[in-house]
DNA sequence: GATGAATGAGGGTTCATTCAT
DNA sequence: CATGAATGAACCCTCATTCAT
């Protein structure tokens, strides 16, 4: 037989269908799920809309579970790959209070606009990456086996807050509760964007920026 | 005939047993509802939680989606009822810009605080309340024809931030924008409230206005 | 007490109202069995009809079944004393082949004649009436125990049929057959003016005696 | 890829169990249908009959109604077609009366036959098939959408009777009645014969041929 | 007796998962 | 590996029947 003879770079070959494959379900899971309800995606929807067999669907993911977890993984991934990406390679430091200030929001800006430029991408996923997921056909083991992409978020916005104290860049409060209320904001604008159909604006965020750190007061 | 004699009081009667009954129900609901995936709660579990039989469900709520959204219904008219409570029946009105700014932070902290209390009262039901209801077993047609707790959330909030950019106590932008960050902000407390299981504090409610307000920055 | 005193009358009040309680329900089974799929028929739809709750068609028949069972014996009985009433009080007798055929060609009309009124009289029945029992939300038991209308509507017949045979008025063939072949011919013309919401007319009864007299050829 | 190679033989296999399941089904929905009543069959029951299971039902068809309204309509098909068959090729043309005659009671005799041996065939589906369809879990609009058996087997009737009294060999009277007289006389004996528990015999349909065009006079 | 709310067994239907081809 | 029909547990909902008032 000479089966052998491309043996190799057949086995590469077939290992990039797989990853293409599995892409493929995980984008149609996407697609279907956020789209509507999310536990109203059946198996045979997803299959049908990346274009292959449920059994397939089955190949690549152990279960339902495992497949809308290893979604969530993958936006998760991505997004905490651009929220860690440096921000910029080498800012000169300058031991002033304004720029103390200046090196935060431009920070805070980076992390806002990391965020909202995930939102934009993954649009119709908003659901299942800024909510609870105790819901959502997820059972309540693997959300809590598993960090939430909100949890993780909170945690990156409370290292962001807790520099920003030490620089005093900020006021010297509950970081925890500045990063809520920082999330918060950014998933308040994120909602109504998704509801009014437009995108998370760059005004968005400078908005957000803003008024987190000085206020909407006159 | 004498049977009209009694009627009234039994009538009442059998209106309470109604009444209290269509309670228990709803009551049932929230709390199955709340404490996991809405989606997932069956209507079983939902009448054995209410102690009583299946077919007594149905014949207080057409089906499932009538019960979820009535269950919703209530909970929205408790909240608007509670932020459209006269805030002072009135305060003595000084035309100075610290007045305005000050009754504008009064009108503020009493949303704020309301929504806070609402959420501490439903606890569970967070997700159903502030949450994008297409999902949960609410088909998108009853979504979309009632208007969300969200969305009336929404609307509130930007009557009380127009009012005060027009009373000069905010700075002059779009108050819509103002809005989706107010409630966002609300939101994000409330999360991490629930996530820590700890209520929603009276410190919460000032740290956000305070921050609406003022900012974080030192 | 006095209560005893009109106690003669007033229990035949009792029962007078009972009993048009119990042909009111019957009259609203009949309405909504007819109309539709007698096995549809909602036992509430049945009290609602009768204007009564559902609770007192149970005060007046053990059960479902003993209820249409009910329906179907009046019905019967209705058609079998219209069957079963004397032809002409008292017809003279001449012995002639002409006179006999005569003869059972008038008696062969009335039972034509019968049956049409009784199927007009209960038009939508007809499926209840003409139509095995063995459906229709009887189970098998009820309906073999008691003689279906369809079994006694064949023994009259076939009653008629043998005294057609014996006064030599037909030939000598099957009565059974012949008795079949009778009832068929009515049910045919029942159902077809029942489809063009047309009576059972005169017409009908004649054509029916007529082409089982003579038949349909030229 | 030569994964087509042998995909005909494949999908025609397939395609085979496809066909063969969906009869089996078929098949098991008349036997319990027929047997009783048909509202009363439990898609569970027809299922196991089948010897597959519920879901696999469901796979064949939409839902009950769907199935049901299958069922006639393939056992409707056959009927039709059997009524269609050419009687006999071609037969010498001889313009008598006699001829006429002798002519329209062969086509008459087919008929009845193909009836009768439809309803043999058959035996307990009688009920759905020569019944009223608003009935039988067949909903009111499926049934008018659809013609019933009964309606086809009126045209058909009509059809014949007209040619009947076209070439005279039958005496100008109403073909309508005279269908609804033909169709009625076979399903009285088919209905006797089926409770007699005998076949629907050659003499019968000799009976009604006979009767239908000399009648039962002697 | 009348009432009508409560009951809960029962049936239709869905859909995640399996497995022979 | 891909396929997609088969599977059957599970869930929503109906409605005959009961019974406290």
């Amino acid at each position: 037989m000479n089966l052998d003879s491309s043996s190799d770079s057949r086995v590469s070959l077939r290992a990039k269908f797989r990853t293409a494959t599995r892409e493929a379900i995980l984008d149609a899971a996407a697609d279907i799920m956020g789209s509507g309800d999310a536990a109203q995606a059946r198996m045979e929807d997803i299959a049908a809309r990346a274009g292959v067999a449920v059994g397939t669907v089955y190949n690549y993911f152990e279960d339902r579970r495992a497949l809308v977890s290893a979604l969530l993984e993958t936006r998760k991934k991505t997004l905490m790959e651009a929220l860690d990406a440096p921000l910029k390679p080498a800012a000169r430091v300058r031991r002033t209070a304004g720029a103390a200030r200046e090196a935060f929001e431009s920070e805070l800006t980076h992390f806002v606009a990391a965020v909202a430029a995930h939102i934009d991408a993954n649009r119709f996923l908003l659901n299942l990456l800024l909510e609870d997921e105790r819901s959502r056909g997820i059972d309540a083991q693997a959300a809590s086996r598993r960090r939430t992409v909100q949890a993780e978020l909170l945690t990156h916005a409370e290292r962001l807050i807790e520099k920003g104290i030490r620089t005093r860049a900020l006021r010297k409060d509950d970081a925890a509760m500045y990063a809520a209320l920082l999330v918060g904001m950014v998933r308040g604008i994120a909602v109504s964007s998704l509801t009014l159909q437009k995108e998370f604006s760059a005004d968005a965020t400078a908005s957000i920026v803003r008024v987190f750190m000085t206020g909407a007061a006159r």
